[in-house]
DNA sequence: ACTAAATCTTAAGCTTTTCTTAACTGGTTT
DNA sequence: AAACCAGTTAAGAAAAGCTTAAGATTTAGT
């Protein structure tokens, strides 16, 4: 049986949500933060995770930012359409607006359940390949230490390696709310990646796109 | 882009569907009734079905459960959880209640476009195809790299391919400010693109509608 | 809880790419 | 012919990117 995620702090909902998954017979674990969820998420994996927005400690929309590999269903109190549009947009997969039916809940889970497809990304591309840990690059046989950052920026693009990774999709992965001065950061992460990276092979691997964003190449 | 097939009786709710799709780019059927959708799907190939339930002929819980490969989001005027719940236990893979709100219809549309995978249907004409990179344009083998402008130029030519595009449409997708200097500007652009073109092929492609726009040729 | 180390952000200066402006040419319409 | 529109070119402005270094913040170890 399926194994999910709980994200929820309002303890009524979450203890709500518990009994939803015990009675319909899902394994599952819970948490009240968003930092406690990351926590989790990068030490197991999951089928399926139920996620609030409105989280102490890190939003769930960084966590929609974050994770890549795992359908997501938000339970929101935020009903308008720009919070929806924008959860989606981000990577969410399904969202369902505070107070939900339990039933509907429960066949939105299966939906997701059912079209999630048995698929455990690589994440090499050419000679690289990062390792499991959230800070180790293998170039080849040497191994580099990334910083959290860097490994998720790293990730992102890798596992999207086909395509461009636009700017704002990265600057997701970072910063905390101030959407402005974040760009310039993303551009410093991005310039020590690859300052890391020419130690160990003349091979650019970051290529950016001009006015859009970035992508291994 | 994707291709998506409306299966709506109601006239209003049709009109506003194709407005919305089509204005998002992407190319479409429409059908009025479960029958003639049946029809289609025997024929074509869709990336997405967008479904009324209520429907004259055959239901469309009848067409959910004959599709099996193409991902469908129903909209509907029935608001009742177990009609939601009997749609998505069906095979639907979204649901949502009339009236319904333009932006969350379409997030919902991407989220499905992009679980679907091979959703790389890029844009062509004649020998032209545009990566959707959003900066490289094939002439047959030969790639070239276009600016963010140019590509959102020739894009929106080759979108509209049939139609002669004015040229006031083609100011907005560039600056928003000075409405005056601007022509000039669009001028510029069009001669680049054209000068990029000729490079590899004799064929002028833009073509100037005197006093009215562009269109391609 | 304190300190040191690691990491992240901000700021500045410099480079590259793209966009706009302006000037000039030539064609079209009335 | 005059007014208007289209096409090209070149130059400078504007925008985006790169790198470095310093200050701020977070994390980890004691």
């Amino acid at each position: 049986m399926a194994n999910i995620l709980i994200v929820e702090d309002d303890l009524d909902i979450h203890n709500v949500l518990e009994e939803i998954l015990k009675k319909a017979g899902f394994t599952y674990s819970h948490v009240y933060s968003g930092s406690e969820a990351m926590l989790l998420l990068e030490k197991n994996k999951y089928d399926l995770i139920l996620l609030d927005l409105m989280l102490p400690a890190l939003s769930g929309e960084k966590i929609i930012s974050q994770v890549s590999d795992t359908p997501i269903i938000v339970i929101s109190a935020k009903i308008s359409p720009s919070d929806k549009v924008n959860a989606l947009s981000l990577g969410a997969n399904d969202y369902l607006t505070k107070p939900f039916n339990k039933d509907e809940l429960l066949a939105r889970i299966n939906v997701q359940l059912r079209n999630s497809k048995p698929l455990n990304k690589d994440l090499s591309y050419k000679d690289l390949k990062l390792l499991n840990d959230n800070r180790t690059l293998l170039i080849g046989e040497n191994k580099i230490n990334l910083t959290k950052t860097e490994y998720a920026i790293l990730k992102h693009l890798i596992i999207n390696q086909k395509e461009v990774v636009p700017k704002n999709k990265l600057l997701d992965l970072i910063s905390n709310d101030t959407l402005d001065g974040d760009e310039n950061s993303l551009k410093v992460h991005i310039s020590n990646i690859r300052k890391k990276l020419k130690k160990y092979s003349k091979n650019n691997y970051i290529e950016s796109i001009w006015g859009i964003g970035f992508k291994m190449s």
